[in-house]
DNA sequence: TCTTTAACGTA
DNA sequence: CGTACGTTAAAGAA
């Protein structure tokens, strides 16, 4: 075990010639400038100041800071990524191969992230607020995996010294430790640290997938081993890496337009909210129904949530030991003090018990009904609508791109216990989906996103995905046939349909959709009811038409939950375990259904890349929604690109019944000259 | 200053 | 018992 400092240029060719003897590496980068939120930073200024390798045994610190190896070496180090062969650790690959990008280097080895990979041997955690550190860090993993322990004494130093940058963080204000000011020495041994951690991190990963595959074969049913779902994984993480730098288009002068758009209907609004209620917050739930109540208004209270009902408790024993005390108190004044803080206490379990108000959308319209007088209650729905689309939306683009206007938004696969993926800074997987009319000049959010010059957005989504997977898995023969002849062409439609001819209420297909995957995955008939405007005796009824015509699916479902009570998990189709306890054991069908189509979308993605790439087109990935893959398309590829993306697509799911299908939509180049998302229409074949 | 909650958007 | 996410700002706790 050996810890090398490569501080002169002999000394680097002689560690990067070592370093290439090796087929299993880990790297790590120390970097300066801001730092954090989904790997987001090196677009904005973070750049190495050193890049750290491991072997199984020996650690190589190549420090480009100033008092090391002039940055333009930098380079030099490529040759170690270059080997398709090589396997190379990382812990937030996504974060690390960025700022390698930024000098010059590109890994061509298969990148190994570890948190993307421990998901899959031990998918329990997510944002617990009782787990202290994430999940996803390298503390945790270290600490869980029992290997060497993240050294602390870097930031202790930091501390100490007050070495921060004079700017702030762009994004949160906090401050930004400058880990370039660290002494060598100290760097050094944290350095060679974390790459030891990371490589033993992963290494063991990937025993513990292999030791679970051969040890617990029966949890798995008839599902592969999870080997084969992390290797997948691992051939995602190059994709997002190609996703992550090349990024997505943000079409400026339209969001500038649409701000202007949006402020000034805001402006109005405000002014007209404040001469009537004197001034009061709307993003405060708590003002707003002050006021709706000083006019006369019952704003309904939603039930204590299980933190409020823990507090309640808490607050109850804290009122009797007052209570007790008060009693035993020898002075009057001692008695008073005691008295009112028992007073106090009451006043909070009754805040507690009582509930907050509920002021949502929803419920704001319900009160427009009831109290048509109020002109505020549109009032408010529509100004805090335009204030959100401005502050969470416009501006926040605007906040997040790259000088050159691109935005790389955090497409993260490691993120979610089903194997979805999440998205932040910003999130593309939550953006309005507003209807648009072609002749209409619009403001919609969704046309920030424009395609690359000379290319335009094509968007390819499994039709009825999960509920496909769903039937499929099921072997819900009866409806699969249907599907099949055609007899029901869409699932969602053939649901409303049998909902008008039971009760007689029309509904559009998106309400259909939402109900048909509600009742899939549980949702109860006083739910339900409330969504039809029906009493729950004629929700029960349609709910028993609706499994009447999936006889399979409750078996199946049952299947699911008895896996979560015999071994607390389950795992889908392509073996990804998902860890349930007992009472979440209804959860399981959907945690299936949810995970299964996730690894389908996964598995589609790194087949369009490795097809684009193979017939050498310049088309590209850029975004995944769930069930739905989005690129840039070069214009005159679109005879090479599209069947790429059909066949990748439907091929990703080995269904056992019915295949998957593949719809496509594409944003004609418009008036301004940009292809965007906001004005995507059917594309026909 | 940090944590929790409500609201709101998507699949 | 629909579930799965991320972001924002207010309110409460420390």
């Amino acid at each position: 075990m050996a810890k090398n400092l490569i501080n002169n240029l002999k000394d680097l060719r002689e560690a990067v010639h070592e370093l290439k003897q090796h087929e299993r590496l880990s790297s790590d980068t120390e970097t300066y400038g801001p730092s954090g939120v989904g790997g987001l930073y090196p677009f904005h200024g973070s750049r190495a100041f050193s890049i750290i390798f491991a072997t199984k045994t020996d650690e190589f610190y190549f420090n480009f800071n100033k008092d090391g190896i002039h940055k333009r070496h930098k380079h030099e180090l490529q040759t170690i990524f270059d080997d398709p062969n090589r396997v190379i650790f990382f812990i937030n690959a996504l974060f690390d191969a960025t700022i390698l990008h930024f000098d010059g280097i590109e890994i061509k080895s298969r990148i190994v992230d570890g948190p993307s990979i421990a998901r899959i041997e031990y998918n329990k955690h997510g944002k617990n607020p009782w787990d202290k550190e994430s999940f996803l860090s390298l503390e945790y993993l270290a600490n869980y995996y029992e290997v060497q322990q993240k050294i602390d004494a870097v930031k202790k130093y930091i501390k100490e010294n007050n070495l921060y940058d004079e700017k702030r963080d762009i994004f949160n204000g906090k401050l930004i430790p400058l880990y370039n000011k660290v002494p060598l020495d100290l760097m050094f041994e944290y350095g060679c640290g974390d790459v030891r951690s990371t490589f033993d991190v992963c290494t063991k990963i990937i025993k513990c997938i292999n030791f679970k595959d051969k040890n617990y074969e029966e949890h798995r049913g008839d599902t592969p081993p999870m080997i084969e779902i992390a290797k997948n994984e691992i051939l995602l993480t190059s994709v997002l890496v190609d996703m992550k730098i090349k990024g997505i288009r943000l079409w400026t002068d339209y969001i500038q337009k649409a701000i202007a758009h949006e402020s000034k209907i805001s402006k109005a609004l405000h002014t007209e909210i404040s001469l009537l209620t004197g001034g009061i917050n709307l993003n405060s739930g708590k003002q707003v129904a002050e006021y709706l109540i000083s006019k006369g208004v019952e704003v309904p209270r939603k039930a204590p949530t299980d933190h409020a009902i823990s507090m309640m408790d808490k607050w109850l024993e804290k009122h009797d030991i007052l209570v007790d005390q008060m009693y035993r108190a020898k002075t009057d004044r001692q008695k008073l003090s005691l008295k009112n803080k028992a007073l106090q206490a009451e006043e909070k379990i009754n805040t507690y018990r009582q509930g907050n108000y509920i002021t949502d959308k929803k419920t704001l319209a319900k009160l427009m009904q009831k109290y048509p007088n109020l002109d505020f209650l549109s009032k408010i729905t529509k100004a805090k609508e335009a204030d959100k689309k401005i502050g969470t939306y416009y501006e926040n683009f605007m906040l997040l791109k790259d000088e050159k206007n691109i935005i790389h938004c955090g497409l993260n696969q490691e993120a979610t216990k089903t194997g979805r993926f999440s998205s932040n800074s910003p999130n593309l997987q939550n953006l309005h989906k507003e209807e648009w009319d072609k002749s209409k000049d619009q403001f919609l959010i969704r046309k920030s996103f424009i395609a690359d010059e000379g290319y335009r957005l094509f968007f390819a989504d499994y039709s009825q995905q999960e509920m496909i997977v769903m039937l499929d898995q099921a072997g819900e023969m009866s409806v699969i046939e249907k599907l099949l002849s055609g007899e029901y062409k869409d699932f969602y439609l053939a649901t409303a349909s049998v909902l008008k001819d039971i009760l007689n209420v029309e509904i559009s297909r998106k309400e259909a959709k939402a109900m048909a995957l509600g009742l899939a995955y549980g949702q109860g008939k006083n739910l339900l009811a409330k969504s039809l405007n029906k009493t729950p005796d004629e929700a029960a009824e349609f709910k028993a038409a609706f499994f009447n015509a999936l006889p399979k699916l409750k078996k199946f479902a049952r299947k699911l939950e008895n896996q979560v009570k015999w071994y607390g998990k389950i795992h889908n189709a392509f073996g990804r375990v998902m860890y349930l306890d007992k009472e979440e054991s209804y959860k399981a069908l959907n945690g299936y259904v949810q995970g299964t189509s996730a690894d389908i979308t996964k598995t589609a993605m790194i087949a369009i890349h490795k097809g684009f790439k193979e017939a050498n087109l310049e088309s590209r990935l850029a975004l995944c929604i769930h069930d739905e893959t989005a690129c840039n398309i070069k214009i005159g590829e679109e005879d090479k690109a599209i069947p790429i993306i059909r066949k990748a697509m439907i091929e990703a799911y080995p269904y056992k019944h019915i295949p998957l299908k593949v719809d496509f939509e594409f944003s004609e180049i418009n008036d301004y000259g940009v292809s965007s998302w906001g004005e995507k229409q059917e594309y026909e074949l």
